[in-house]
DNA sequence: CTTGGTTTTGAACGCCTGTTCAGTTAAAGC
DNA sequence: GCTTTAACTGAACAGGCGTTCAAAACCAAG
């Protein structure tokens, strides 16, 4: 036997994945080849099939793992005061979205390039995550801490509120990260009508 | 001459931006051929560069003569009550973009198919529709009758949040679009601090 | 019914696509 | 230094891509 532990394969699958993360946010799934990935990889197209079976599987990969991380992270204490696991909430979406911006934007744009059975995956996953604010929501509201008429939107328009972020939001900008969550937060506390 | 009115092209040619526009919002501009834009229509594909010098030009049309039925359709009277112009604004964004999801969906989605020209023309014509909630919001603010910390990222929070509904509203679903409007009123009245 | 212009066809252009695979390269273990 | 095998190359496959254009079809006006 030979060749088993420090083989190349280590080195060049992550760089496969990187590669391709950074080419789908960029121009997105269907604009990019194979081709394209293995040039940035800097390997002939052939050597990507020793790491994913196909292209759909690639990008299925990077976003069920992207979705795996987030529901990893995102952690909620049902125990704590209900404003506090909020305020958590929304400065940890902020935080890791902001991190991991070509993944964020993969997660959101290339729904319709999956195949219905890898679209169907990625669905409960993103439902998982979801569950966690309506969660924290319909507590709030149940406690009388917050006003909020129905959890599941107060829930999606909060999500689609902090996830805009990633849109314009650039490291060393006018607004620190910190700047960001807390104003943020100012604007879903009030939002979900804390009393 | 011959053949000037009752010609084909009034009829070919709203055929082709209807298909094209259906076809780029469910699969994607990179992921649809001319060709299969053709079928659609019912006409092979050399007959489109009737209609288009390219699929570059026709995507960018799309997009172009939506921004452009917005700005048209968005409407602030500076003279009236702040509070009145922002409950305005929130109910047309909802009402506008949920009669046009598939041109909501490309305006957002297909930013990055666009060639450097297009795009900063496509990004002038978003900038003068935030700039409108911008306003509203800073008029607010200095009338203290909003609370308001940052009236850019503010509109950008509103915006995002109410372009968000067309990912789940559907008509004739649980929620008719008055109470979603409605609702969103509700948030985004509490969200900018209404004193 | 002919004319003249509009619209469409259908084939062709060169190039790119995802994927496969026999053959080459190179490094680790003996 | 030889063997073994993981890793990669480079060519090939069948098919699709955007776009062009001469020729055909079509239809309204004269």
């Amino acid at each position: 036997m030979a060749r088993t532990t420090g083989s190349h394969s280590d080195i060049t699958g992550p760089r496969v994945r990187a590669a391709a993360l950074k080419l789908f946010a960029r121009h997105g799934f269907a604009a990019v080849s194979m081709r394209q990935i293995a040039t940035e990889v800097g390997v002939q197209a052939g050597a990507l099939y020793n790491y994913t079976p196909d292209k759909q599987t690639l990008l299925f990969e990077l976003m069920r793992d992207h979705m795996d991380e987030l529901l990893v992270a995102v952690q909620d204490d049902p125990n704590a005061p209900v404003l506090q696991r909020l305020e958590h909430f929304v400065r940890f979406h902020i935080g890791f979205h902001s991190e991991r911006p070509d993944a964020v934007f993969i997660a959101y744009m290339e729904l319709r390039n999956l195949d219905a059975e890898n679209f169907a995956r990625i669905e409960v996953l993103r439902s998982q995550y979801e569950a966690v604010l309506q969660r924290i929501l319909r507590d709030g509201a149940a406690a009388r801490s917050f006003d909020v008429a129905d959890p599941k939107i107060a829930a999606w328009a909060v999500i689609a509120m902090l996830t805009g972020v990633n849109t314009w939001f650039r490291d060393g900008g006018r607004l620190s990260l910190d700047d960001v969550q807390d104003q943020y937060w100012n604007m879903v506390r009030r939002m979900v009508g804390t009393v």
